[in-house]
Formats: structure tokens, sequence, C-alpha cells
DNA sequence: GTCTTCGGTGAACGCTTGTACTCCAGGGTG
DNA sequence: CACCCTGGAGTACAAGCGTTCACCGAAGAC
């Protein structure tokens, strides 16, 4: 990494940690246009600005490197579970704060979301793998969470695990779209859809269990 | 393409067709354990048996040629709602059935799913927005598959266009589990889930449209 | 002040990639 | 019959790839 000019004194942890994240940085802008496996480690290494060689001082391959984003991008998922669960969890009125939740933290970390929703189907097979890891750990601490709200008390672990799972997979879909969406108008209609759809699910998993 | 024994009178435009078809099975497969993005002219040419420039005889990119794996891959697709709205359509009964449909097209139509869920968000960029169209289309398609059965009258087009991207949204995610999933036994496992998902998602459509 | 550690360099390797050319053989057509 | 059309072969090239190796200079440890 060359010296930046006017701040010359970094201590060399402080270097590396810095090099390190501009390589990480760019591998996620690299590909957001298809897939890391389309990514390659000259690229990356061009665009850092240090040479092809180097990047091996820090990762042993884009493979290894995915994985590192793997934990980056699901540290920023997890938030949207903290920040959703955080005010007081009645059933109902929750949802019109969760879709604005998720919306706020897709568009802080729009890479990271990016990054699983791409990743999970299309990655290198070890991160593909982690993704999926990954969900399934996120689809089991909200099966936790849900279970946590009043009212739910006598569902059983199937049925949680199939709302949670459903709750998660159009999260992600949710996500993608607010991705691919043309900017600021059309997000409002996806948010409006989500809230629709959410409600759907609710209501059908609340009256579904009473008439089962 | 070198000549089959044994069959050596074939016209000049099937000995064509021959090699397309193999270029395409070839490109779908090498695609398969990633992205098409990841599969290089060469490669494919070498697996199908012919100098890489005779690729070019049938497709100017591997680009041209996702496009049309994307036609192909969706009528796979179409297949299944043709035959899910072949039975009488009544609201209930329909969604057993409409599971196992799924899964019969998964199953022999393994490659094309997947390519779907793969492509619409890794493919190469003209490839991605072509999934995304036909995807729409699709929407619609059981949008007005929905109207059509009695009961649902009266709901506004808004809703229909939820619901029925709902449905697809979890048609296509059920379908990767189907993919992804270690064969036999997890698939029983992954079919309940999915209509006791189906369940809770058309219970919850009925009982909200008669709440507001 | 000396010695060590280590992030970054630069050249070199063998291989794969897409694409441009010319050429050929054999089926289709007059 | 002779002629053309065309799918495929063969050769060639410049560019990009991952990875190896020996080397350097400055920060850090003593």
């Amino acid at each position: 990494m060359v010296a930046a000019p006017g701040e010359g004194t970094l201590s060399r942890v402080e270097r590396k940690e810095r090099t390190r994240r501009a390589i990480l940085d760019t591998a996620l802008d690299l590909s957001a246009d298809t897939s890391l496996v389309a990514v390659s480690l000259r690229q990356v290494a061009k665009d850092v600005g240090i040479v092809p060689t180097a990047f091996y001082r820090h990762f042993a391959s884009i493979e290894a490197l995915g994985l590192e984003l793997v934990d980056e991008s699901f540290a920023s998922l997890r938030a949207v579970l903290r920040d959703v669960r955080r005010p007081d969890p009645s059933l109902k009125e929750l949802i019109d704060g969760s879709v604005d939740v998720l919306a706020e933290h897709v568009d802080a970390r729009r890479a990271h979301f990016g990054f699983i929703a791409r990743e999970r189907v299309a990655g290198p097979p070890a991160v593909r793998e982690a993704v999926r890891h990954q969900i399934e750990l996120v689809e089991r601490e909200l099966a936790t969470d849900i279970a946590r709200i009043p009212g739910t008390e006598n569902w059983s672990a199937d049925d949680l695990r199939v709302l949670s799972k459903l709750m998660v997979t159009s999260m992600v879909a949710t996500a993608e779209m607010l991705i691919v969406a043309p900017r600021p108008e059309a997000e409002t209609e996806i948010k409006d859809s989500a809230r629709t759809q959410l409600r759907m699910v609710l209501v059908g998993a609340v009256n579904w269990r009473s008439e089962t």
C-alpha cells in the first residue's frame, strides 16, 4: 500500500489492517456485478494498489477472503434482528416497524445484503456452504425470538421453524428487491408490498394455528 | 462435432441442431457449479468436442447462449403453472397437489430450475435482466390464474400481485431447497414444510382480505 | 545501535482465456 | 455434373490468470 500523504505516522499493525480492509472492500465491490467466482486476485490487487503477490500476505485465496466477507455480511443481517426485537414485541404493530428497520439496514449495508443473496447460490463452494449455514443459524435465532412473543406459547417447534424460514426467505427477497430498485421512488412501493406480505404471513400463521 | 458411428446419415440441419443442443446442454451443466459467468467458451467447446472457434457458428457469445437458456428454463417453470391449474381449482385441496407437481417438475428439469435461481442474482448482466423480466411475467400469469378461482372475485389488483409475488418467491425458494437436498430422505421433509408454508400464506390471504 | 520481522516489490513461470485468420470437406442445389 | 454454402479444423496472438521466488526497506524488539 502506498503511503498516503499527510498521515505518515501509522504503526505497522495499523498499516496492515488498513490494507486488509481495502482488500475486503475492493473484493466486495468487484463481486457486486456478478459473483465472487468472477473476481480475480490480480484485479483486486490492482484496484487496491498493491502488487498481486502482496495479496498473499493477507489471505490465502479469494475463497478465504470470501469466508471473511460472509462473517461480516451476516453481522449486518443479525443487526436487523437485533433492531427489530428491541421495541415492545407485540405481534401486530411490530410489522410496520420491521420493514422500515430492514430497509434502513439494507440501505446502510447494501453491499453486504447483496453479497449474501448472490453468494448463497452462486459463490465458490465453500462460501456457498458458509452462507447456507449462517442462514440456518439466523432462522433458528428468529424462531426463538418468535417463541418469546406472547400468544405463541403453544406452537410446535416445527411450526416455529416453518414460519421463521418463511420470514427469512421473504426478508432476503425483500432485501434483494430493495437493492435492485431504481432508487427512491420504487422503494416505498416495495416496502408497502413487503408489509402486506408480512401481514398475510402472520395472519395466516395465527389463524392456521387456531384451526388445526 | 465428430461423426458418431452407426448413424452416418444426418442432414446438415440435423447435424447443426445436434451440435447446438450439445453446446446448450454442456453450458447448462458447467454453469451448475457456480454461475454462467464462470463458464468459458473454450471449456464448453472442449467438453462438446469441437474446436473453440466453431462455437461462433452457433452463438455470438456465452451471454447470448445464456439468453437462450433463460427461455428454455422458463418453459420449464411455466409448465408447473400449467400443470397446477389443470385440476379443479378449489382453493383448499389444491395445495397438496401443487407441491407435488412442483417437486416432480424440479426433479425432471433440475438443471433449469437451478439455472433460474443462480443466474437471477449472479448471471451476466443481460441474462440477469432477462430472468427478472420472465419472473415478472410468471407473477402476472399466476395472478390472473388466482383471479379465476371462485372466492377471489373482489380482491384488489394490488393484493393479487402481492400474493402471487409471495407464492412465486417461495416456489423458487422451495425449488432451490429441493435441488440442494441430499437426495431422497430430506425431500419429503421439504415438501411438508412447503405445504405448511403455502397453507399459512393462503389462510393468511383469505383471512386478511376479510378482515380489512 | 544492532538485529529481526514482515508488508510490499518485481521478474518469471506455465497455463487459460477470447478472438482473428485461413483453409478444408462434404452436403445441398442448380 | 459442377458450384456454392457452411460447420468445423488449425494456427496464431495478445492478454490475463494464479503462484513461485529472491529481494528490499523500514518499523519494532532488544
